[in-house]
DNA sequence: AAGCTAATGTCAGTCACTGACAGTTGACAA
DNA sequence: TTGTCAACTGTCAGTGACTGACATTAGCTT
């Protein structure tokens, strides 16, 4: 055991180059699949096969059939968590959110389409929505999301999660603008990051003002509004 | 192929009661297995076995392993509708939907209690809520029966559910502010039905001054306020 | 080149779920 | 009562997702 690099993937090998084109194919091959003949049906065999690997090793590079229609969904979301996290301590919490949607944007593009096309992810999207069981996978991906962002919000202001209802309100109107943006994105014709990115900003700017109003003051008592 | 009766099940013959009791059994079997063992460490043959019918008799029952958690939910949510959809045309949205829920939690007690101990649903909600494949089926269908609740709002009022954004915005605060009533609920000592009856009308009274202002009036332009 | 080990393949097995077909049993008429 | 029909149920075989165990292959290291 020598020393290793911390940093995502890659020691530079042969070896871990062919995971990644493995992974990769796996992946797009995945997609492109479900977005044409759909999820169920599409059998992981015939992935598997489609690459020329077993059953056996597209588990162990996916844990399940679900994970991978969310493998890229999955990016941008740490992508986000990492850009929210680096977010200045002077910024409000839904200036920090809305920038580090923003600088996500930036940066997530190239990311994204050296795995797979753009318009491959945006069908995808797609089928997610019209696919019941991957619906289910996505709302509790989803809760899932809003409950890290909200810990890393309550960190930033220093507040409590368990009695200061303002960072989950906060972050249950963001995500759901997220959401409303991004299903408008699918729907549309412009596969293109820039779109996303122009409509996030649209949106956002619509919810601003009203969580602007004064925070890391004790909460008001309920039934008392602060817009 | 004769005369039918289109009541809810029972020509009252033997067969009917037969099936009602199996359908009852399999229910509560299962349900009882699946908050003392897990849900995932329950099998469906285990729950068959125990009722003394062929697995593929269970299937005829239930579409699902998932169905069966969810049969008591059914009932209610069902009951909710009947309510919504037999509130008198003049009340407002929230007070239709409000009364309708208390309406329903009236009648509700006795029709779980005759399947299965409220305390045992209790036992379920919890383990819904703690078992990820069985949260992500709750969430997906919260939201089926949000679109449908929307949709009877809409009616009622006359507006168009495709451009007036009040009928989703009202109804998913009602449906949060209901699932936070049946969290504490879940976590809380009181499995009788009154307490959430109680809990559901405590909190749905803090929502309502909010939602209370002019509807039947043209949506203003996104960014104003109406409280 | 030899040895270590990560990556992969193979195989057997579990579990949810389904279609097909056969056997059983209420319901209803003669 | 008895016979017939239709509804229930059981059995069986098969598919597809997923897992553990073990053998095999192929980069990496010295």
């Amino acid at each position: 055991m020598t020393e290793r690099q911390a940093t995502i993937g890659s020691t530079t090998g042969l070896r871990e180059l062919k995971k990644q084109r493995t992974r990769d194919a796996l992946l797009r091959v995945a997609l492109e699949l479900f977005t044409t003949q759909g999820y169920e049906h599409t059998t992981v065999d015939e992935i598997a096969d489609a690459v020329e690997v077993s059953q056996r090793t597209f588990f162990r590079y996916f844990a399940s059939k679900e994970e991978v229609a969310f493998a890229v969904q999955e990016m941008v979301e740490s992508r986000f968590v990492a850009e929210l996290l680096a977010r200045p301590p002077e910024e409000g919490p839904f200036a920090a959110m809305r920038n580090a949607v923003l600088g996500a944007w930036n940066t997530i593009g190239e990311a994204i389409e050296a795995v797979v096309p753009v318009e491959l992810h945006m069908r995808t999207y797609r089928m997610i929505e019209s696919t019941p069981a991957l619906l289910a996978a996505h709302l509790r991906r989803s809760t899932d999301l809003e409950e890290r962002i909200a810990g890393i919000v309550a960190d930033r202001e220093d507040l409590d999660l368990d009695t200061d209802p303002r960072p989950r309100v906060a972050v249950a109107a963001f995500t759901g603008v997220m959401r409303v943006a991004g299903r408008l994105w699918g729907q549309g014709e412009d596969a293109s990051m820039e779109s996303i990115r122009t409509l996030t900003e649209l949106y956002l700017d619509h919810l601003g003002p009203a969580l602007a109003a004064e925070w890391r003051t004790p909460a008001r008592t309920p039934g008392a509004h602060t817009g």
